[in-house]
DNA sequence: TATGAATTCCGAATGTAATTCGGAAGAAAG
DNA sequence: CTTTCTTCCGAATTACATTCGGAATTCATA
């Protein structure tokens, strides 16, 4: 709850309440992310962030809790950063595929935070009630309002529910990224963005 | 390995090696289903069988073994079911519709199923290298087959590469029947069957 | 700068649930 | 009716998550 008020602890990145949090956080994305909640221990867990297993609990309620934080935390940063890319991009269709774009090569970069938020998240009992699934709520809410914003310039067939339509497109993007994470990763994952994109708008695209 | 060669064990329409071992799977996936994995515990599944917790280890080899075998009874039933239903259909897109209309009649019908398979599943560590990915896979390959068959026929955009389209039809299809499994399960998932056949049809159709 | 009061931290104890062990109970064969 | 093989399971054992109690550190105030 309290800063350091005097140390040099100037840019942290991700807002944190404290450093030890962001210590834990780190290593329980990288942990979780490696090995799935299952398989990771909490004490594993602290060895990695250098704190004692204990110290974990005065932070984060258990083990849950813990992964739940993690896209609470990212996410909130992930909002800002896509935005700023989309800046100066013109057109839905284009943003369309900025987003997707984005979107593979964070997971890509980030392949322990697509672990946790596309295969261990959903497990969670809890899940729909927490912050985690706001924040996806969130990120998701984009492609939404690109849909919106396509029908109302009239590049989007007005007849398409645009709920469905995001279903379809993040459908679709979750879908290949799973199977990559499941699988091998080893190519890269944009190389589906360009094929995904001209698919996925030509899907949504008024007729003439 | 051996059946009782005498009594009444006449009938059970899922092959399987022994009563005791279809008892704990059925528990299994009541239980697994209801619970999820991390929640369910082997004493549970154990006393709603009618069995030993040990009993269990003979039959499966550890607890995320019982989760994984799932699939691989239930989802070979599956696919001679659904094809039955496809028998008579003509067009890759009346197929294609009925599908769509079949998996989610399946999985609100047995929700429990659809939550181990969409949701529970793909955090196990090994899951690519188990039967129960093949099943999946093989599974999903009747969707592949539809849109091949499709791009013959001459219904389907032959420019469109099938397996990205597959990856259209099956990413939308899971995400919205994995919102209904988080979410509500109240109002019928089947209500979306129609609406996303739509889509999908006019997403692959070959324009005039 | 010293002192009491919070706060942070963690090693060790506790509790829960998965897994293994060792042998009982039942069937098959002679 | 004994031997052998299989099935079954109660009772340990083990692996972790979580909690406890107090040590170490920091803070506020004089």
């Amino acid at each position: 709850m309290k800063k350091k008020p005097n140390s040099v602890q100037n840019i942290d990145n991700i807002s944190r309440e404290s450093e030890r949090k962001g210590q834990i956080l780190n290593s329980a994305i990288k942990i979780f992310g490696e090995k799935g909640f299952q398989n990771a221990t909490i004490a594993e867990i602290a060895k990695d962030a250098g704190v004692g297993d204990a110290t974990i609990y005065e932070y984060f309620k258990n083990k849950e809790d813990l992964m739940l934080a993690i896209p609470v935390e990212f996410t909130k940063e992930l909002i800002p950063q896509i935005n700023d890319h989309m800046m100066g991009i013109k057109g839905a269709f284009n943003k369309l595929r900025k987003f997707i774009w984005w979107w593979l090569n964070y997971v890509e970069k980030n392949p322990g935070y697509g672990s946790i938020v596309l295969l261990e998240l959903k497990t969670s009992k809890t899940y729909v009630s927490t912050e985690a699934y706001q924040a996806a709520r969130s990120f998701y809410q984009i492609v939404l309002d690109i849909i919106k914003e396509g029908q109302e310039e009239g590049a989007v067939k007005k007849e398409i529910n645009p709920y469905l339509a995001r279903s379809l497109c993040v459908g679709a993007m979750e879908h290949i990224i799973i199977r990559w994470l499941l699988k091998d990763r080893k190519y890269p994952l944009i190389q589906y963005a360009d094929e995904l994109a001209d698919l996925l708008i030509d899907s949504l695209k008024t007729r003439v």
